[in-house]
This record gives C-alpha cells, sequence and structure tokens, in this order.
RNA sequence: GGCCCGGUAGUUCAGUUGGUUAGAAUGCCAGCCUGUCACGCUGGAGGUCGAGGGUUCGAGCCCCUUCCGGGUCGCCA
C-alpha cells in the first residue's frame, strides 16, 4: 500500500503539526552546513523539507548531504509553520515546512542535461530528446492535463446528445486522393499494404449506412507529410456523423461542444450560433479560407478605383482579367523604406510578382513605390476609397485573383501582428461555408475535390456541375478559431447518381471509381440515408486553450518537421529476417 | 525538393578586421558554513567550436560540401 499522506503542494497550514509521508523529486537541495533544506516536488507543487543536524541522526544526515536534483525521496515528517520571516510567498506551500525525520533514496538522479524549471532556456530539440524530463515541468504537466479535461469535456457533452463512440480499425486501406499515405506491408499477402488512416471517413459513413445514427470517435489519423508548428504526422481528431441532418443541425452540435469546452476550462462564454462567412466573402475580405477576425484591416478589391490610372501593372492586370485588391494599416506610416521592402519580399513568397505600397507621414506627405506612375487624381481616389489617413500606409497586389487575394491575406496578418492589433485573451470563432467543390489541379490538368469526393453539391449548384464545375458551391464549411483552422465537415453525397457525376468530374471512368471505391459504391447502393458529419483537431483546440505556438507544446511525445522522434529516434531500420517474413528488400541508396 | 535562420563546456550564451593557452554564468566535483529559499565563501575539473575539405604563416571567425534543428514555399482530399 501507498503510505503518501500529501501531494508536495498540498500540503498546507491546516496541516501543521501533522505527521506526514510525502514523495517526490529534489528540484534543489540548499546544504547550510549543519541544516539541510531540500525542496520536494511532484507535479502539484514543490514543498521545503528541513533536515536538521542537530535533531538527526548521524548517518541519515550523511544520506541527505548527497541529495542532488532529480533524486527520489520519500519523506516522514512533521509540518511546521515558518516563522513570519521565514515565509516564501513564491510557494503555494510557502507558510510551512515539513521537519524531516526520516527519509528514503528511492532513486538517484544523474545530472539532468535540462533544467525541470518553468521557464525553458533549452534548444528544443534537447527537450525533445529528453521529453519525460521535460515533462515534469510544471507547464508541461498543466498541459497534459488540460488534454485530458479537453477530452472528457468532449465526451461529457457528446453522450448528452445521443452519440455513440464507435472505433474504427488503424489497418486499413490507401486511398489514392489527397495525402501521402503510412503504408503498413502485409505479412501474408506479399506486395500488399494496410494504410494508416488519415481520418475514419469512410468507415463513419458506412456507420450511417448501418443506422448508428450519431457516431462519434476520439480518432487518431495520420498523414505522411511534412510536418509545420500547427501540423503533425499524426493527430487526434474529434470525429462525427449524424444522419438526417442539415449543416445547421451538425453546426449546432459542433458549437454546443466548443461552448462546453471553453464554458467549464476557460470560463469564457461562446454566444451562439457562431458567426458564418461564406468562403468568397472570407477570401475576398480577409485573404484566407480561415480569416483571424480578431482585429479589421479588411482587403478591398481596387480594380473599379485604379482602372486607368496609368499605372501599367494594374492597367495590365485588369486587362489580363486579374485583379487588384489593397488594404489599409493604420499606423503603419512609421515604416522604414527597409521595413516596406521587407514586406514586399515577404508576399513574394505566395507567388505574386510585387506589393505596391503608399505611405502617408504624420505632416501629410506621401511616399510611395508608384504614385509617380499615377496620373491626375487616382492616387488620391485610392487613398480615398482605401480610407488613408496621416500616419496610415496602404499596399495593393496586382496579379491572378486568388493568389493577389491569399497574399494580400498573408500580409494582413503579419501587419496585425506587427501592428499589435491582435488580442491574445480574445477567440473569435466562425463558420466559413460554400466551400468550392472542386479545385482546377494545374499540374495534372484535372479538378480535384477540395474537400473529398464524397462532398455533397448545394441544391442550386447541381446545374453548374455540366457548365461550369469550377464554381459549384459544397455543402462543406470549416470552423475556424483565431486564424487556425479547426476543422471540416459537410453533407455526404448519399446518392449513386450524384456520386458518379462527382467521380466524372473529378475525371474518374466508372471502371476506375470502382476499383478505387467499389465496396463503398456497392454499399451505398444498400438504403443510404442522408447524413453528414464534421471533426476538428484536439490538438490545435488544446492549442489555442493553452496558448501554445506549437502542436509540439500540446502532444506528450511529438515528431519533428521530417516525422521523426528524437527521443526514441524513430523511425529505425529494422532486423532483417522482420524484412524477411514482409517480403521486402531494402536496396542500398 | 526550393529559400531563410541557427549549431561554441552538461546547460544558456559571449567571442572584435582572421592573431597568444577559446571566456562568462549556471550546473558538476572538493572544502568551509545551522534559517536558506537563484543560500554564501574558497578551490577545481570540464571543449572533436556539429562533421569533412579548402584558403592562409595562422580559422570558432572566410569559402565549399555535408549532417542536425527551426521557420517557410511546395505538399497537407
Amino acid at each position: 500500500m501507498n503510505n503518501r499522506t500529501h501531494m508536495c503542494g498540498d500540503v498546507t497550514a491546516k496541516d501543521v503539526g501533522q505527521q506526514v509521508v510525502l514523495k517526490g523529486w529534489v528540484q534543489r537541495s540548499r546544504n547550510l552546513g549543519g541544516l539541510i533544506f531540500v525542496w520536494l516536488r511532484d507535479h502539484t507543487g514543490i514543498v521545503q523539507v528541513v533536515f536538521d543536524g542537530n535533531v538527526l541522526p548521524p548517518d541519515l544526515f550523511a544520506l541527505a548531504e548527497s541529495f542532488h536534483s532529480e533524486y527520489v525521496l520519500e519523506v516522514h515528517g512533521t509540518v511546521a509553520r515558518r516563522t513570519a520571516d521565514a515565509v516564501n510567498a513564491k510557494l503555494k506551500t510557502g507558510e510551512i515546512e515539513v521537519m524531516a525525520k526520516s527519509a528514503t533514496l528511492l532513486n538517484s538522479s544523474k545530472t539532468p542535461p535540462i533544467y525541470v524549471e518553468e521557464e525553458t532556456k533549452e534548444q528544443e530539440a534537447l527537450r525533445l530528446k529528453y521529453r519525460y524530463l521535460d515533462l515534469r515541468r510544471p507547464s508541461m504537466q498543466a498541459m497534459l492535463r488540460t488534454r485530458h479535461q479537453v477530452i472528457r469535456l468532449l465526451r461529457e457533452y457528446i453522450d448528452t446528445q445521443g452519440f455513440v463512440e464507435v472505433e474504427t480499425p488503424m489497418l486499413t486501406k490507401s486511398t489514392p486522393e489527397g495525402a501521402r499515405d503510412y503504408l503498413v506491408p502485409s505479412r501474408v499477402r506479399p506486395g500488399s499494404f494496410y494504410a494508416l488512416p488519415q481520418s475514419p471517413q469512410i468507415y463513419k459513413q458506412l456507420l450511417m449506412l448501418s443506422g448508428v445514427d450519431k457516431y462519434y470517435q476520439i480518432a487518431r489519423c495520420f498523414r505522411d507529410e511534412d510536418g509545420r508548428a500547427d501540423r503533425q504526422p499524426e493527430f487526434t481528431q474529434f470525429d462525427m456523423e449524424m444522419s438526417f441532418v442539415d449543416p445547421q443541425d451538425i453546426q449546432a452540435v459542433v458549437e454546443g461542444a466548443y461552448r462546453h469546452v471553453f464554458q467549464q476550462l476557460m470560463h469564457v462564454d461562446v454566444p451562439l450560433p457562431l458567426p458564418r462567412i461564406t468562403w468568397r466573402d472570407a477570401m475576398a475580405r480577409y485573404g484566407s479560407d480561415k480569416p483571424d477576425t480578431r482585429f479589421a484591416m479588411e482587403i478591398s478589391d481596387v480594380g473599379d478605383i485604379v482602372k486607368g490610372c496609368g499605372f501599367q501593372v494594374f492597367e495590365n492586370a485588369l486587362e489580363s482579367g486579374h485583379t487588384v485588391c489593397g488594404l489599409c494599416a493604420k499606423g503603419a506610416g512609421k515604416l522604414s523604406r527597409k521595413e516596406l521592402d521587407a514586406l514586399g519580399e515577404f508576399v513574394k513568397t505566395y507567388h505574386v510578382k510585387g506589393l505596391a505600397w503608399a505611405v502617408v507621414a504624420e505632416d501629410g506627405t506621401l511616399r510611395s513605390s508608384f504614385a509617380k506612375a499615377m496620373r491626375g487624381d487616382s492616387m488620391q481616389k485610392l487613398l480615398d476609397h482605401l480610407g488613408a489617413q496621416a500616419g496610415d500606409a496602404v499596399f495593393v497586389i496586382a496579379d491572378k485573383k486568388w493568389v493577389a487575394l491569399t497574399a494580400m491575406g498573408q500580409l494582413r496578418l503579419r501587419l496585425g501582428k506587427e501592428l499589435g492589433l491582435i488580442d491574445p485573451n480574445q477567440y473569435h470563432l466562425l463558420w466559413v461555408t460554400e466551400f468550392p467543390l472542386l479545385e482546377w489541379d494545374e499540374d495534372n490538368n484535372r479538378f480535384v475535390a477540395m474537400h473529398h469526393p464524397f462532398t455533397n453539391v448545394m441544391d442550386e449548384d447541381v446545374a453548374l456541375m455540366e457548365t461550369d464545375p469550377g464554381a459549384v458551391r459544397a455543402k462543406a464549411y470549416d470552423l475556424v478559431l483565431n486564424g487556425l483552422e479547426m476543422g471540416s465537415g459537410s453533407i455526404r453525397i448519399h446518392r449513386s447518381d450524384l456520386q458518379e457525376k462527382m467521380f466524372r468530374l473529378l475525371g474518374f471512368t466508372q471502371e476506375e471509381a470502382w476499383n478505387r471505391f467499389g465496396f463503398l459504391l456497392e454499399a451505398f447502393q444498400y438504403g443510404t440515408p442522408p447524413h453528414g458529419g464534421f471533426a476538428f483537431g484536439i490538438d490545435r483546440m488544446v492549442m489555442v486553450l493553452t496558448g501554445a505556438e506549437s502542436l509540439r507544446d500540446v502532444l506528450a511525445f511529438p515528431k519533428i518537421q521530417n516525422g521523426a522522434c528524437l527521443m526514441m529516434e524513430t523511425p529505425a531500420t529494422v532486423q532483417k529476417d522482420q524484412l524477411d517474413q514482409l517480403h521486402i528488400r531494402v536496396v542500398e541508396p
């Protein structure tokens, strides 16, 4: 039986005089000669333990002299109130200390390569190599517990809505559309592979067919693509699907789940229903399909304003049917030439040819990269249209529509951050709706599904599938929080005639479609109910809730950019006989 | 795969136009110390300057290649 009476952080002035048994790690030891102070730590906090040379037998005192950082101790002692001048206000337990009577060294520790302290100084690669030590830090302990609470609260909420959790296989089938799959070789069928799921998409649709009606799962998903701060090769989604519903029904459940988590965990009220913006509007106003609406600085189309302005870059763009868009950055008038040039370089990474800028100084004088080329009052008209006043800067981009808007959206985000327009304590949740069904793939010269090939079409756009597929809108919607895509969902196609039309648009012959998705197409012939669903990233949710800047900070054991784990050193080679059994021969490069 | 940034004691960092034996703090080791709480004092050990090559009388510093980490574009239905 564990004889621990208190957690380290839970010993209080109420316990004065009590005999306690504590277990934990040595945070720090201060040896004053005949008196040793040891800070003992567990995940609840730190408590000071005193070893008094005048009171303790010499062998025990000698033992205490050997205690170092991260040694593991069991301490028996008496809780004592500290004298008023000895109270440590920085410690939760600072009013008391534990006078040791005996102690057992449960384990020693090598000198740790990273400090187990709130503030991290070490480079991240070192933290990841010694992740088990890094996780001892209070903020990481808090993260693990926040994550646990998020999942607990989601389950608690969804349970009240009549959902049932169904586990779907990890060993599943590769579907060539979309992200690269992680493959698992088959032992019994040489040359065949399972794939780890990118999402339980097909299974959950089949569960609707099976009559489950309301399904959910805390689902691990895998994508073999390069990492980013907000992208890990394996991640966890809250995945759900419902039958006989409209988008609003699904969105209401998702909104409710978010509100529950924010209420319980952050004491933040999320007013419902959430605001909605169409994809087209989001692109036009924010240059992004996941707009950060915590600040305004909206983009506007200035094509009409600059028509006939004389500046060839704008004129040529308009003649080619491209877009000229601009925005006004309030208070950016103080930007130096160097900073403005840096912004020009920045937008070029998003494939636009250049950035036109104009800065109105406090005294009203104008500095600009293109004013000289602007005829008559066209510059003034542009400034007026964008609402530029003394102290502001305006930026204009002319390029292909989506390219220009995307680059402008990135510029807007960067300016918003640099001008301090973003309040980190605000949570702006919104729906982006009416996503395009298809996206043109320049490389392969064909349409690809923007969401996935089972996404349903908006009723009023069905006819467009024949005449203008690129303009067809889907019953698809994303949830966006502070400029991060939290999740996406859609109403699915449940009728085979529409599904076949969709495959045709994607360039599949009927034979190809049946080869790839035959089991699904066959299933769909046995009375598929109308259905739809949603999935959102739990990791990203925890990231926002904890204020973390990287997904790596909200996973116990994350991977780095190239998918490696620095702690376990995965991926790793395996023994030859393992490969033999899998009929795999490694060709040395 | 492209571009950008970084890699110097266990750790965090400094290191001048290329110039003596590569420094500091902290940690570690030893000694002293009974009220510390970043304890203090004295002394000590600790370096493949990521690796390899080149330029030079001389390279932590300049050049090339490469490895590792981060950011980003591509990619991410």
